[in-house]
DNA sequence: AGGCATTTGTCGGCTGGTTGACAGAAAATA
DNA sequence: TATTTTCTGTCAACCAGCCGACAAATGCCT
C-alpha cells in the first residue's frame, strides 16, 4: 500500500481469478484476524504463506521497543513467514494461508505460478533496496517528502482545491515507516505546512499544494 | 561474499553443472571485465542477467559522491540489471550473461530453474531486510561488529593463535558496506583493538581474539 | 456530558556521526 | 631507489535527530 514501502504491485487475488489459476484458491485456507491482532511473529517455526484478501496488514521489524515498518500489505499482496518480520492487522482482515511446503508443491505443479513469484519477489527486492537507499543517503525530511509524494501519486484524489490525500496514519506510524521518531516527523510535517507545500484539512486529510516541490525534496537535494 | 550483505547463498555455477541443467550454460555468453571496470549502471535500458564465474563484483548504490555497497558477488552469484544498483569489478572477472528476455524463456522451459530463482530472490530479500534492520536500529559500532562477526563465521581460519580473518578491504570499503564513513570506521576499529577484541596482524589480516564479544556487540545491546 | 486514552506540538539537552583538514604510513609506479 | 598515489589515524567543529518531559488537543466510550 504505502508509497515507497510497497513490497509488490501484483495483485495475487486477481491473478488467481484468471483462467489458468482458477482452482488454485481451493488449496488455501481462509483465516480472519481482528484489528491489532498479530498474524505471525518472526522466528516461530511455522512456515506459512499469506495472501491478503481483505484488510491491511503491517509488516514490521522490532528491536528494543523500536519499530520499523517495512510495508503495509493490502488486498492481493503476499507474504511468507520465513521472509522476515512480524505481521499485525491494522484493521479486521481476511487472509488466505497455505503451508509453505504445500505452496512449494503448487509451485512445482504450476510453473507459471513460480514465474509470478519471481516477479513478486523481484518487486519486493527492488522496494527494499529503495528503503535502504533512503536510510543510507537521505535525511528524514527527504524521506517524509518521498513518502508523501509517492502516496500522492498513487492515492491522491484530484479536487477543485488541489490534490487531497487521505492519510489514516498517526505521526508515530509515519515515523515507523520512514525510520524516524514521532517528534521529528511532527515538526518536519509542520515545517512542510509552514512552507505552504501541504495543508492539513479536516480529519487526517491533507491537501498537497505543491506536488513538484515535494517531488524535488524527495530526491534529497537540500 | 561479504558477511551480512551477502545477497544469496546458492551457487548457480554449481547448480548449472547438475544433471538437469546440464546444457543450460550454452545459453549464456561469457564476458570478461578488468578490475575496476563497471559491468553495468543503473537505469541504462539494457536488461541482462549476470552470473559470476570468476572474480568479485561490487553491487552498490550511489548518491552525490556517496556510495553504499549492497553486496559483493562471488563465484556462483547472480544479479540482474533491472533489480537496482551499479556493478563494478573488484578484480578481473569472468561473467556469464544472458538477455533478461532470453532468461525468462529459460524460466518457462525449465520449471525447476524458476524454483531456484524463487530461492535466490528470497535470500536476496531476507538479506536486504537485514541491512535495513542494521541501518534502522543499530549504531555504527554494532554494524561493524556484525560485519566482522559474520565474516569470521564464514571465512575465519582457525590457527593456533586464534581465528584469523583475511580482510582485503580498505577502511573506506568497509564504511560503504556498513553505511558509515571512513573516519568513523577507522576509530571504531581501533577502539575494538584497544578493547582487545581484535588485533591487526600483518597485511590486512586481523586476529579475532574474542568472537563471543563481537557476536554480543553485533546484537547491538550497548 | 464527562472522563479516560490516545495523539500531537514543542521545548532543551545531549550525542553519534559527519565533514574537512592535515600528517604520516603504506603501497604502487616509475 | 625515488616519487607519486592511496590509505590510515586523528583532530576539532558542527549538526541532525533522538530522548524525556510536559501541555494541549483530539478522539472514544459509557
Amino acid at each position: 500500500m504505502v508509497g515507497r514501502m510497497k513490497l509488490t504491485d501484483l495483485n495475487l487475488i486477481e491473478i488467481f481469478q484468471q483462467n489458468e489459476f482458477e482452482n488454485l484458491v481451493t488449496n488455501f485456507r481462509e483465516k480472519h484476524f481482528a484489528k491489532k491482532e498479530i498474524l505471525f511473529m518472526e522466528g516461530t517455526g511455522q512456515n506459512l504463506v499469506y495472501i491478503v484478501k481483505k484488510g491491511k496488514v503491517k509488516i514490521y521489524l522490532t528491536y528494543e521497543e523500536k519499530e520499523f515498518t517495512l510495508t503495509i500489505l493490502e488486498k492481493g499482496d503476499i507474504y511468507a513467514t520465513h521472509t522476515r518480520g512480524f505481521a499485525q492487522a491494522l484493521e479486521d482482515c481476511s487472509i488466505l494461508t497455505i503451508e509453505a511446503s504445500e505452496f512449494q508443491r503448487l509451485l512445482k505443479e504450476v510453473p507459471s505460478l513460480s514465474m509470478v513469484m519471481v516477479k513478486v519477489l523481484g518487486d519486493c527486492l527492488r522496494n527494499s533496496i529503495d528503503i535502504i537507499e533512503g536510510l543510507a543517503f537521505k535525511q528524514a525530511e527527504s524521506r517524509i517528502a518521498e513518502f508523501l509524494y509517492k502516496l500522492t501519486i498513487r492515492r491522491g484524489k484530484e479536487t477543485n482545491s488541489g490534490v487531497v490525500l487521505k492519510l489514516s496514519l498517526t505521526t508515530e506510524e509515519i515515523a515507523a515507516l520512514i525510520g524516524s521518531t514521532r517528534q521529528t516527523v511532527s515538526s518536519l510535517i509542520n515545517g512542510l505546512e509552514k512552507e505552504g507545500i501541504i495543508e492539513r484539512i479536516e480529519k487526517k486529510n491533507i491537501l498537497i499544494k505543491k506536488v513538484e516541490k515535494l517531488e524535488e525534496m524527495a530526491k534529497g537535494m537540500n
